[in-house]
DNA sequence: CCGCCCACGAAGGGATTATC
DNA sequence: GATAATCCCTTCGTGGGCGG
């Protein structure tokens, strides 16, 4: 398989994940409490959300509201620029400071790289259209996701996750993918493996991350891995070999 | 709307081997 | 030695159906 060029930079409450050269696929998952703001670079993509199937390609963006499910098929090699915004940053900040702050971020972070025009002139309505998403009230539901969310590691079957939400094993698995568009134990894995992505970033041996984010064991971790971020561990590792984060300004 | 039951498929668990 | 891949059996999460 073919590698794609990979590139991670975090800073000040945004992350900036940039794909080159891809051609992977990714299957139903979200990106918990943020909100994603993508930009088709070149090739094209099918995004697949609750409100259907759409495809996008190269100049066009779309913007994915806080624990939005949705899935990526990759029917060519496409490169994807996604920036992911705190929810308390987008919904807490004013629009031209906010404007003003992603556009700050996006030119130290591609400080190489000219930022083509179109995504600066596009930035302003996507960040409107962010501000103007309903946010959902808070329920025992979301107290379980957010536990999730922080400690996806700690063995918690259903009938515990039940008991966090208050609720029976039968009605939080409706209530969960109702809300959050996955069964509690998926989005509890995808969790695990946002948070070994992280892990991965440091010195930790993929075994050392696999125990750490609850997997049994690395062959376990290696299976769920691959099929969430669609590369092993290692290949993972390498791709990001130059991962860094800004100093917070 | 909620709880319960049940069948089925996916994930977990463990062992082993291959590859670098 | 570390990591990746595969196999096989067991366990459990999930979806559908049903009733209160």
């Amino acid at each position: 398989m073919k590698m794609p060029e990979l590139g991670y930079l975090c800073g000040n409450g945004m992350e900036l994940v940039t794909c080159r050269q891809s051609t992977i696929s990714y299957p139903l998952h979200n990106h918990v409490s943020v909100f994603t703001l993508g930009f088709i670079m070149d090739g094209f993509i099918e995004l697949v959300t609750d409100k259907g199937t759409r495809t996008y390609q190269k100049g066009e963006a779309f913007v994915l509201g806080p624990y939005t499910p949705h899935s990526i098929n990759a029917r060519s090699c496409y490169e994807l620029l996604s920036l992911c915004i705190d929810k308390e940053l987008v919904t807490q900040t004013d629009l031209e400071l906010l404007e003003l702050m992603v556009s700050k971020f996006l030119h130290q972070a591609i400080k190489h790289t000219i930022i083509e025009n179109w995504i600066l002139k596009t930035l302003h309505s996507l960040l409107l259209f962010c501000q103007m998403l309903p946010i959902q009230q808070e329920t025992n539901i979301d107290s379980l996701r957010e536990q999730l969310e922080l400690y996806p590691e700690i063995p918690c079957c259903i009938e515990d996750m039940a008991a966090l939400a208050l609720t029976s094993k039968y009605n939080l698995i409706r209530s969960f993918k109702k809300e959050v568009g996955l069964t509690p134990h998926q989005f509890q894995i995808q969790n695990r493996v946002r948070k070994a992505q992280k892990l991965l970033n440091t010195s930790a041996s993929v075994a050392e991350v696999a125990l750490a984010t609850g997997f049994f064991d690395q062959s376990h971790f290696i299976r769920c891995f691959e099929k969430i971020v669609g590369l092993t561990p290692t290949e993972y590792k390498r791709a990001y070999g130059t991962v860094s984060s800004m100093p917070a300004s």
